[in-house]
Formats: C-alpha cells, sequence, structure tokens
DNA sequence: CCATGTCCATACGCTACCGTACAGTCAAAC
DNA sequence: GTTTGACTGTACGGTAGCGTATGGACATGG
C-alpha cells in the first residue's frame, strides 16, 4: 500500500533540501524491495535514489538490518487494513467477497511486494510479518462465509480456499500475465470463481 | 525436482576425486537457487559446496548468466513433466485431478524453487521459463476437466482456477504452514476442494 | 552572535563476489 | 613413456556494498 500519504510531518525546513525522516527510508526500502527483493534493500543505492548519502541513513538507523525490520513493521502496520477497512464500507457480505476479489485481482492485485514477502520466508522476521498478516486476512474472508451461513470449519475452509486461490491469482498475474484473462473475460472469469466459492453457502 | 538421478554419465574416473560437469553445476545452482534465490547462485559459493574452485567453473561456463540460463532449461525440462508423466498412470480424469492436487499440496509441494522463481520474473529469462511451464501445466488441468464434460472455456476458467489455488497453497506451505490444516483435517479440507472445483462439472 | 544539537557529506577500510591469467594435474591415446 | 587435452588450483585486479569516523551545514535557543 500506497505510502508517502503524510509528507508534512516534519516542519519542513524553508525550501532548500528537505530532510529525510525515519518513514522515507523505511517506504523506499519497501519499494525497493517490491522491485528487486530483499537484496535490493541496499543503503548505498537507496540513498542514491533518495538523493542522499549514506550519512543520512546512519544516523537514522544502526544498520540494514535495522531498516529492514522497520520496514517490515510499517508493511504490517498498513498492508492488512487498507482492503479490509475499505470494504467495510458495504454491508453485505457477499458484495463484500465479491468486491475484495474484485479490488485485489486488479492492478493492485499483483503487488510486486507482496510477492517478494512470500519469496522472502527463510527469514524469521519476514516470516513472522506474513504469519500474522495471513492469519488476519484469512481470518476475515471465512468470517465473510460464516456470516453467508456456512459453519465454523467450512467458513474455514473456504476462506482458506479462497485465499489460496487470490495468492496464486496474484502469482500468476506478476509472474505469467498472459495466462490471465483479460478485459471482458476477466469479469466472466471472477463470476464463475465467486459462483463456484458460494455455491451451496 | 529431483536431480541427480543418473549419477555415472562420465567414465568416473577410478576413485580419487570424481571431476565435474555442466549438469553437476546447473543442477547445484538449482538447489542453490531454492534455498536463497537467484542471489545466492554465485560462483564461488557454489564452487565451495561443490568441493572445487572456480577454475572448474569458468571451464565449463563462460559466466555466471550461462549457468542460469543453464539451470532454468535444466528446470523447465523437468519440473512439468515428472508429475504429468507420473499421473498418466490413472485413466480416470477425475482421479486424475485428485492425485494431482494430493501429490502438489504435500510435503514437495512447497518447493522453494518454484517460489524463487514466480519471485524473479523480473527476469526475463525466468519470466519465459515460467511462462511455458505455467501454460503447460494449466492447459493439462484444462484437459482434464474437458473430459470431464466442462465446454472448452469453461474448462479453462477452472483449470485456471485450480491452478491459481495450487499456487497459493503452495505459497502458504512455503511461507506460512501453520495457516495450512495438517493430519487429518488436510485430507478432509482437500476432498473439499475437490469438491468444490468439480461440482456442476 | 554564538552555541548546541540535528542532520548530512565524504573518505576510509573491510568483505564478498565476478571474471581473467596461467600454471599444474591426470587419464587416455598413441 | 611421452604427449595431449580436458579439467582444476591459485593468484590477481575490479566492483559493490556494509559500516565507521569525522567534519561540516544549518536552524534554533540563548
Amino acid at each position: 500500500m500506497d505510502m508517502a500519504q503524510e509528507q508534512a510531518r516534519t516542519p519542513r525546513t524553508t525550501g532548500t533540501r528537505r530532510r529525510l525522516t525515519a518513514q522515507d527510508w523505511a517506504d523506499a526500502a519497501l519499494a525497493a524491495m517490491g522491485e528487486g527483493g530483499l537484496a535490493a534493500v541496499a543503503v548505498e543505492p537507496l540513498a542514491a535514489r533518495l538523493g542522499t548519502t549514506k550519512g543520512s541513513f546512519y544516523w537514522h538507523f544502526a544498520n540494514r538490518d535495522a531498516l529492514i525490520e522497520a520496514a517490515l513493521a510499517r508493511w504490517e502496520e498498513v498492508a492488512t487494513e487498507a482492503v479490509i477497512t475499505k470494504m467495510e464500507a458495504e454491508t453485505d457480505p457477499e458484495r463484500k467477497l465479491r468486491g475484495l476479489l474484485d479490488r485485489t485481482t486488479g492492478a493492485a492485485g499483483a503487488d510486486p511486494l507482496e510477492m517478494s514477502l512470500l519469496a522472502t520466508a527463510a527469514d524469521p522476521r519476514v516470516a513472522a510479518a506474513l504469519a500474522r498478516v495471513t492469519e488476519r486476512r484469512i481470518g476475515y474472508v471465512a468470517a465473510l462465509f460464516a456470516e453467508l451461513g456456512c459453519s465454523e470449519t467450512e467458513a474455514r475452509r473456504r476462506g482458506l480456499l479462497a485465499y489460496s486461490a487470490y495468492l496464486g491469482h496474484s502469482q500468476l498475474g506478476h509472474a505469467v500475465p498472459q495466462a490471465l484473462p483479460a478485459g471482458a473475460a476477466r469479469t466472466r472469469y471472477l463470476d464463475s470463481v465467486i459462483d463456484t466459492l458460494l455455491r451451496r453457502a
């Protein structure tokens, strides 16, 4: 998700050259990670991209690891709630599900950052963040199925299947987009998926 | 998947210290990639792991890129057909599907190498290999649904959904295994998934 | 106007890895 | 037994990135 929303958090020194905050670095780290994986979270390249130098970085962080940790914390805080809270405008659970699927399989659905994180689960910090976010999401979807009349275990099953399908779809959108239907076919496909998931709810 | 099957391809010098082939390097590269991603495909560490030195490597390959290319080619050749050919023992398409799901969501389902490759789709060579393998697999599953009486487009849709679910499941198995049911619950879950995917076939 | 604390720039040493050069080894062919 | 060619070891130079040290710059409060 959309980072860099509140840009005027520091007094914002007149107009010469703005000073950076730790969050600026964390956001840049997430962006880099989305593009080139964890390995791309490298201090010097990031500094270049931010138009500054390592001197700045090592003021805000003890080392590269601290940056990674901060970036993960920021992601965790933002990644889950972003979509879910937007969905809460709707009340009908079926429409919520549909909205979720639409939103998460759209352009932003193939979020390269999440793909990177999933591929970096060997790192225990990443794994921990992923575990929390995943549980939150699956739980949310399962709750929707429960609202639609499924038993607890059935709701969990369907939530898991739905979330798996979403993850796989994202992977495909990211790595093999030509395998996915586009345009009108995409809509028909999503309809059919919803239909399959909801049948005999 | 399972490499190093034919180990006696070279005359296999008596018993002192065996010499390496290009394939040995390619297999080692795939192994390393499964563990640490593309970045872990590094000549010197691989040499150490193989108990040799760079001198050997640069005899067999022009450079690191050539190794990566060879490793991808080897993966592509092996990854798709392995499971599919095993499935062909069965004749009933529904049982084939079930077998596929069982096999691919088992222990080997969370193949870290595939996860790594999916995360490295930014590399055009990786993307090309993935595209071919993915198309082959989805096509195969879609053909099964067609055998079960689906129309062409419906079969493709279900094949895509099934493959997406498989990919997502693999991701979860790899990154957040505790989110997946285990033991008997796993069997019940897979049953329910098959059931969902096949309904009104 | 100076002092102080915050933030950044620059220079440095260190390590890991890439790729090259070249000398050495060792089995097989003759 | 020598030669030959496939293979390996070692030493070297180059680059990228980490982390440290230290000296500014610059705003703000005294």
